[in-house]
DNA sequence: TTTCAATTTGCATTCGAATGCAAAAATGCT
DNA sequence: AGCATTTTTGCATTCGAATGCAAATTGAAA
């Protein structure tokens, strides 16, 4: 295969020396050429691992400096079927719990020599969307941290792409998922909630659909009812700011038998709605009213909020999501696997002693 | 070229009627054979504005769809020599502008039919690092919200990848840029302020190199000279809130002569001034002390701050940006262009009269 | 029906790097 | 030095889609 015998049309110019039409980009061929050497040894020269002396790798790696020539990632990609691409979806709605894992993610996907390629999914159809793109885009891997049906995974699945789930799941399928469980945690704050004298709560939840929500939403009851607090009210919001305010408005806050404290399964819906509670309602948080979040985003700790929540350990999360999506794309075979971490519980100042 | 000349030790399985081999994904070579058309064919179908006949595209599609067939975008990206990659740089920092940017850019790219390789930029080293990964990833086009320097611009330019910067430009460079021409709204506030009877002000920065917040900050000098309201004092941050809230505690604010009040150059910062005024200093932001912010991020709103800011068209914004990467792409020699939109001031709630 | 133009189709090649295999070179051992 | 090993190197092919060109088909005009 002559590499680039000399178009057809010689168009008057570029003679023997020039070893780079301008603006032509070098390739294996060129570093090979200039250094008067195969194109194989320059493959190899790059390839970590590979045969190679070293005197060799010297007059490779001299020409390709030369030439400023990387070899290409894409021609690459087509020969060993790695693309280094890892499709990470989140979700586009503002709520900075899903920046924060982003970024993470991105920067591990980074250490480990892959690239995130972004998709923001916000509905079912966004998600296959994605999954067409993914496919054609031969992603090594897909980090899911927004919505994904159980048919849109079995898809990838069939076409044997790595999925992890970022704290999410599907309980009745196998797969591969970081989670972070706050069982404990749940329990703490309910507990500590019920020492300070609270007895009625209520709670804003996400969409019924959604797994996580269901999850917390599970073990606060449970928690609750286990420490001697009733549950007097449940508003569904979908996890944004907007929906934490307007929930609290839908919540009755007056009489005997008012909440005292509201939990919210995610801190965004905290954060609204202890904004609304303080700015609308000129309720003093906490002394009036205690609230309580979920996810310990960076910004419910700004001193506006200092939010008592549940923080998940997003950085060590990443890391195993990305450790997992690796290994996973060296063994597609490999059992599935679950890894969970604990929560920590973020004291803040948003919960006090109930109101008498 | 045989496409699939049956390995040279057949394991025993996969004769002759099976179309594809377990787990491979289809090529147009088995789309082609399954609908007994050549490859050719099938490669026009899944390119528009090609030469096909209505009944071969049927034919085609009808192959194509039982066996789930898209193309491979990394052998067309090879052969067509456009990866159909853009890669967006932002911060990685705690600033909620750039998720905001992050996702509108990805949204509008997603719709021109590009996908976004995420790079998060803190450093010149990290830019560096970028640069090389966008080469190899052969990236059709770089947006940049983020450190690139001088040099760095210049490989990127010298290897012919269009690059937009988003909101920040090399004064003395031709450059592609989208940018936020603030003026008009600081003369504005400044204005407001002075009617307010504002006399003294302070004002708090993002580091030096920053051109935006050298920008800004001109400008808030230039209106307050003129609406005769002195700068007592310039501190210096680095966009975050921690650094707005360290910022305001430098600055005197006892004793006559001390500014009534803040301007900073982003909104996280003002918003980490708001918090410490508040809570730590005990003021009542606006009335012992206005705060005035700049990029109108949707956190700035929320009922804890409301935030008096000016605001960035960001959607607008990364329309254009998007459009005029697409636009370089295509004519890779056009003129650069620097599209320049209006900022918006949003009232907000945090200046008010000047306290006596 | 014939002829010519327009459209559709297929052939063969190309993009750039990786890799199995065989040839060549370097090394070790006697 | 002579021979067997090990290590390097190059050759040729491969990945999957796009495309210039020529052949084949269709349609229109005469």
């Amino acid at each position: 295969m002559a590499n680039n015998p000399r178009k057809k049309n010689p168009p008057e110019d570029e003679s023997k020396v020039i070893p780079l039409i301008k603006g032509r980009r070098a390739t294996s061929y060129d570093v090979a050429r200039l250094a008067g050497v195969s194109q194989s040894a320059v493959s190899r020269c790059f390839k970590p691992g590979s045969s190679i002396s070293g005197k060799m790798r010297e007059r490779v790696m001299k020409a390709a400096k030369e030439l400023e020539y990387q070899p290409n990632a894409i021609a690459r990609g087509l020969i060993t079927q790695r693309s280094n691409l890892v499709a990470v979806l989140v979700s586009g709605r503002l709520n900075l719990y899903y920046p924060e894992v982003l970024f993470k993610i991105t920067e591990e996907l980074s250490a480990a020599g892959l690239r995130a390629l972004l998709f923001t999914v916000d509905s079912e159809d966004d998600a296959d969307m994605v999954i067409e793109q993914a496919w054609q885009f031969q992603v090594d891997g897909v980090i899911s941290a927004s919505h994904m049906s159980k048919e849109q995974y079995a898809v990838l699945e069939k076409r044997q792409i790595p999925v992890v789930f970022f704290n999410r799941y599907f309980a009745d399928h196998p797969n591969t998922v970081v989670y972070c469980d706050p069982s404990e945690q749940v329990e703490e704050v309910v507990k500590q909630l019920s020492d300070l004298g609270h007895r009625n709560a209520s709670m804003i939840t996400g969409p019924s659909a959604n797994m996580v929500s269901r999850e917390r939403a599970r073990l606060v009851e449970t928690s609750l009812k286990r420490n001697g607090i009733e549950l007097i009210s449940t508003v569904q919001g979908d996890f944004t700011y907007e929906s934490g305010a307007a929930g609290l408005q839908e919540i009755q806050l007056h009489g005997s038998g008012a909440p005292t404290v509201i939990i919210c399964v995610n801190d965004m819906m905290a954060m609204g709605c202890m904004d609304e509670a303080r700015s609308v309602l000129e309720l003093d948080v906490p002394k009036d009213l205690s609230i309580v979040g979920f996810d310990g985003i960076g910004m419910s700790q700004f001193s506006s909020y200092e939010l008592t929540t549940i923080r998940q350990p997003i950085g060590r999360m990443s890391e195993s999501a990305v450790r997992m999506i690796t290994e996973r794309v060296e063994r597609p075979d490999q059992s599935h696997e679950k890894r969970v971490f604990e929560g920590a519980v973020i004291p803040g100042g948003s919960i006090a002693r109930a109101p008498t």
